[in-house]
DNA sequence: TATAGACATGAAGAAGTCTTCAAGTTGTGA
DNA sequence: TCACAACTTGAAGACTTCTTCATGTCTATA
C-alpha cells in the first residue's frame, strides 16, 4: 500500500493493480465526473452494497479517494486531479489496442 | 484478454492488472528505452528464465510487445507508443500519490 | 547430424484476490 | 430512547495469479 522504502517499480505494479478491477475502475470513472454518495454509485453499478464499501476501502487506502460524511450520507471523491488524467491517457491506449486487433484480425480472416 | 463484446470497463480492468506486476513494469520500462533481446532483459531484471518468459507472454498476448527472431536470439520492443506517455502519466500520480502522503505522515508526526 | 545456446510452454503447489455473509458502527428522525 | 437507514468490517470459501520445475522447440555451428 504504498509504504516508502520499498522500489518504485513495486509501487507502481501494486498501484496498477489497485486499478485492476472493473468496480473500481468504474468508481473512479464515475467520481471523475463528480463526487458520489455511497448510494448514488450503488445505483450506477451492479454490485452489492457491502461489496461496494470493500471496492471504495480498497482505493481509499490506496490514496485515490477521499470519504466524507454529510448529512447523513457518505461522500466520495477522487483524491488528485492526476486520476483523471491517467484514465484518459489509459483509454487513449486502449482503444489504439483494440483497433489494432481489430485490424490484425480482418487482415486474418480476409 | 481484450475479447470484444465485452464492456469496456472490463476490458481496462483487465489491462491495468497486466501491468499490474513488478518484473513486467521493469520490462515495459526497459522496451520503452529501446527494444532488448530477451538475455538483455535477463541481466537488468533479477527473476528467473522461465519466469522472464512467462511474463513477456502475458505483455505479448495482452499485445503490448512484439516479438521477432534475429541472428539467434529474440528481440521485444512496445508495441505502441502510447505505452511509453501512459507510464509516465502513472509516474506523476504516484509521484503526488507519494507527496501527499509523506506531507500527510509528516502533520501526524510533528 | 549432433550439440549447445536461447527461449517458450505446461503443470502444479503456494500465495494472493474476490465475493458474500453475518455482524457492527454511526448518525437521524419518530 | 428506539428503530431505521446508510455504510463498514472481518472472516471464509471460491477463484486467480505467481513462481518454479521439467521438458520442448528452434537456430546456429561444429
Amino acid at each position: 500500500m504504498l509504504t516508502p522504502g520499498q522500489p518504485l517499480y513495486q509501487a507502481k505494479a501494486e498501484f496498477f493493480r489497485t486499478l485492476g478491477h472493473p468496480a473500481r475502475i468504474r468508481i473512479l470513472e464515475l467520481l471523475c465526473e463528480r463526487d458520489h454518495a455511497v448510494h448514488e454509485l450503488l445505483a450506477e453499478i451492479e454490485i452489492e452494497p457491502s461489496n461496494l464499501s470493500q471496492q471504495l476501502g480498497v482505493l481509499r487506502r490506496a490514496g485515490l479517494v477521499l470519504q466524507q460524511r454529510e448529512a447523513g450520507e457518505v461522500r466520495y471523491a477522487v483524491a488528485l486531479p492526476e486520476v483523471r488524467t491517467l484514465l484518459l491517457s489509459a483509454r487513449e491506449l486502449l482503444s489504439t489496442l483494440i483497433d489494432d486487433q481489430a485490424g490484425l484480425r480482418a487482415q486474418l480472416q480476409g
